[in-house]
DNA sequence: AAAACAATCAAATAATTTTTTGATTAAATG
DNA sequence: CATTTAATCAAAAAATTATTTGATTGTTTT
């Protein structure tokens, strides 16, 4: 009994080191961070990632048999997602320790990405105002149900994936003020981006926008 | 500009990469888990992984390099730690999510180990009913600090690394309900494992213990 | 049915990691 | 000060992973 259960830890171990071993590879990562966005075809991501269409396969096999990635069929195409929001929740907080622990890349990143903005109570309120006003636009750039699940009251939802394309839905003469929650943090930064290069004037909360709903944005369903 | 965007994602996908690779090797996260608990030394870990000493001290560089453990000098042992709660946090998640996503693992452990009891809120009220009368002991197993920190009112903290040696603390006649609360799923486990070697009438809430406190324990400081 | 396409597979090569071995450093002990 | 002990290092051997190439399997399109 003993013994068994000691194989039972090795094998265990051996599973938690199957997980974090398909995490293990920049292009894997990759992958995942794509998918976090949206599923997507194998050809699409070996395009995205810069690899070859055998070796993303290979690569998206890794990932499946860890059991972090799900597949279905369309059509010829065969289309890859996270496998749950578990998984979105894993890979966030690998993301987010891993940032955390290499200082040395928090110094990097800074200078290439902004940091998203560390809210004040005071500032939280001044925003709820500027929201409920109409002065700026509060805009949720998180997949269509997870936006209808809850929201702050008074944002808009455009997911990431749509945001090129429906651009023109925001007021060209607003300030847009973008958020997330926590768990797909990395779709700010990128809606953030987007819209600066579109011209906007665009203000990232990342998380904070958490924030929003206890300064008075009372969360609804829709 | 947006080529230097894309090496610094790269850069970015390789950090995160690391942190993965750094857990990726079961022998690391059997260290992982030994830390979980309380810092320990080189030694003493190779001896309980069962890998040699100059192995673990390879394995525990890898880790450091990641940032996720941290070590200090105590005469000529070198005591290794986990870096911070929050890596703390990621192991857990990891340990969790590879856990649920392997269903095929799930199956194989159930053989060996207990699964954690699912709580109704019926049964919850029960607990806290017996618990408010004296009738079982609620014990927790996390480290001293956590459980000052918050815990439900009524429960007695013995951290695990103490628990071989204090078990006669608890009343032989008295069935013990432990938990842990989701950062170090582990310790109930364990704890549960070692009480009922003991001989004791164990049940194990594992994360659910959580709901105790909504369930009418009040959370309390000590 | 043939052609085109997306994806996977299989096998070989290339690249990385792991493990072992023996030497080295640094602190404690007699 | 010589010894012992704990830990690390360096180099070679062993083991695992990645990547490429070309062939193969299903699907759709013509």
């Amino acid at each position: 009994m003993r013994k068994e259960t000691r194989e039972a830890q090795e094998l265990k171990n051996g599973v938690v080191a199957l997980t974090a071993q398909a995490l293990a590879h920049g292009a894997r990562i990759h992958i995942m961070g794509i998918l976090t966005q949206t599923e997507q075809s194998v050809d699409t991501l070996a395009n995205k990632t810069g690899q070859s269409r055998a070796n993303t396969s290979a690569h998206l096999k890794v990932l499946a048999a860890a059991g972090l990635v799900a597949s279905r069929r369309a059509g010829r195409n065969t289309i890859y997602r996270l496998a749950s929001p578990q998984v979105a929740a894993l890979f966030c907080t690998l993301h987010t320790t891993a940032v955390a622990q290499s200082a040395e890349l928090r110094e990097l990143l800074q200078t290439y990405y902004e940091q998203p903005e560390q809210l004040t109570r005071k500032r939280a309120k001044e925003i709820v105002a500027q929201v409920r006003s109409g002065e700026v636009i509060l805009l949720d750039v998180r997949p269509e149900d997870e936006f209808a699940n809850e929201h702050p009251k008074g944002a808009i939802n455009i997911p990431l994936p749509e945001l090129q394309r429906r651009i023109d839905e925001l007021p060209k003469d607003q300030e847009i003020i973008v958020y997330c929650r926590g768990r797909l943090c990395v779709l700010a930064v990128e809606g953030t981006t987007l819209l600066r290069e579109a011209g906007r004037a665009v203000q990232n909360l990342g998380a904070a926008g958490q924030e929003l709903v206890s300064a008075g944005l009372r969360p609804e369903r829709s």
